[in-house]
DNA sequence: GACACATTTTGATTTAAATCAATCAGTGCG
DNA sequence: CGCACTGATTGATTTAAATCAAAATGTGTC
């Protein structure tokens, strides 16, 4: 009795991704020591309003900060949680796999996002993150975390808001990976990109994506090859153009419909 | 130029689902006021060590206690975040859905979890919560949340550890989305559904199915009449037995080997 | 600069699962 | 009871996207 047909799709198999560094028994060179307050992406990462007192406090628990360069680990799933990452620069992909060693990529993270939220409910981390390019990271002591919620009130709160909006953008990749096609998938894909770009004052029109289109297919549920047959249809329509990893939307409205996701825009 | 072939399949249309009661003005009949300390599930719902004074102070804001019927609406995609819902017993759907209409369920919900937490980080519900039987809540005023969490410190982080155990559940039905086939996905969700059983002393060998098979496969991502072929394919294979919404797994291990998730177990 | 290697692109073919289309239980009701 | 209705099941056919295959384009390194 065979239930399965027992075919493994490429889709199934594991990432090779030959180009990652296997465990880097320790990062990078660590910065020099700053002030968080002074910090550009300070109100992104912890979107508060801390007052003085509890900016120094805060700063007194920003264990080190240090760099990843491309294909290193910051942590992966199993490992002790002993830190929320912060990311001050770069971009950061975090993935969960199957014992069978299949990949899914739950997301890509940039200056200002968190890492590591998922660990708190198991004392070890859910998935792994692993560092797209050169990238900078603030590291927040687990242990530490809860003294310093017990002092600043609205720091747990404000956490806990991170985690909601985690929440929340969780359901809507769920959304896009149980209901759409490829085309609406890539759409939204680089609408959203396009999106959190503008957040961070860069151009949401013109930008270099981090992440191959491995990496950008394994994430939508689709294959490579799909991904990058999808961006020459959408670039022979006039909606784009892209050279290599260089992106520009010429027609985003366009790219919404075709999204079919935010009507208005 | 046709982007898009504009066919409509299935899987985008909204579920009809005319058994579904328009919007419950107000909720059913209230519960008879009761301490939380005597319910069953409460030790579900907050893990956590509360001594009685805290108890008492929990109880304080535990607004009402009520009841729905299957197929009504406990809250909306953009309504106002009033309440946290705990379940007390009966099962909750909850979904989100595209502009368009598109449904996708992203959780069914059993006695003593919460419902509402993703709507902390914007103040409004991302998603729609529906009784899929007749269901009875606790509910928590979202306004006494942060008072609460001030006065019992311990209520905040076990809140934020249900959160992030819902950001690991989430991570997995993405893996599942993203990465397995039809049968790997039927038979992940029905070992799910043992667990989740067995963790609240029900036979995890045989259950009743409070979701349709609709449901099951919009939650999972594959076509109704997928869910029943593969039943019927699970069946024949003496892996498992079925009646209707009544089920019994017959071979777990087997199952587990279909699922190829949990290779021991 | 040329070799090795990684990434992207394009084309041909296959396939898992969707859609289309009946039919078959259960359930409730006048 | 028999009629209407919802939900479940099974079969036939279609299709979107995967897989297989190969070439083209970049990138890094000695």
């Amino acid at each position: 009795m065979t239930i399965s047909r027992l075919r493994v799709r490429e889709s199934m198999k594991v990432l090779p991704d030959s180009k990652e560094i296997p465990i880097p028994s320790s990062p990078h060179q660590a910065c020099e020591p700053f002030a968080c307050a002074q910090c550009g992406v300070y109100r992104l990462c912890l979107p508060l309003g801390l007052n003085g007192g509890d900016m120094t406090l805060l700063e007194s628990v920003v264990k080190r900060k240090e760099t990843y360069k491309r294909g290193q680990l910051l942590f992966r799933a199993g490992d002790r949680f002993d830190f929320i990452y912060a990311i001050r620069g770069g971009s950061v992909k975090t993935s969960v796999c199957t014992p069978d060693g299949r990949v899914q990529i739950t997301g890509f993270h940039v200056a200002g996002e968190l890492l590591g939220l998922s660990a708190l409910a198991s004392g070890e981390y859910s998935s792994e993150a692993r560092a797209l390019e050169t990238t900078s990271v603030c590291l927040v002591e687990a242990e530490r975390l809860d003294d310093l919620a017990q002092k600043i009130p609205s720091l747990q709160y404000q956490m806990m808001k991170i985690m909601s909006g985690q929440i929340r953008q969780d359901e809507e990749l769920m959304l896009l990976l149980g209901k759409r096609n490829a085309e609406e998938r890539l759409a939204e894909y680089l609408i959203g990109l396009s999106r959190r770009f503008a957040a961070r004052n860069f151009s949401p029109t013109q930008f270099n994506l981090s992440m191959s289109r491995g990496d950008i297919g394994n994430y939508l549920g689709i294959a490579e090859e799909t991904v990058c047959r999808l961006l020459t249809r959408f670039q022979n329509a006039g909606l784009i153009a892209t050279k290599r990893r260089e992106v520009s939307l010429i027609d985003l409205r366009q790219l919404e419909a075709v999204a079919r996701m935010n009507p208005a825009a």
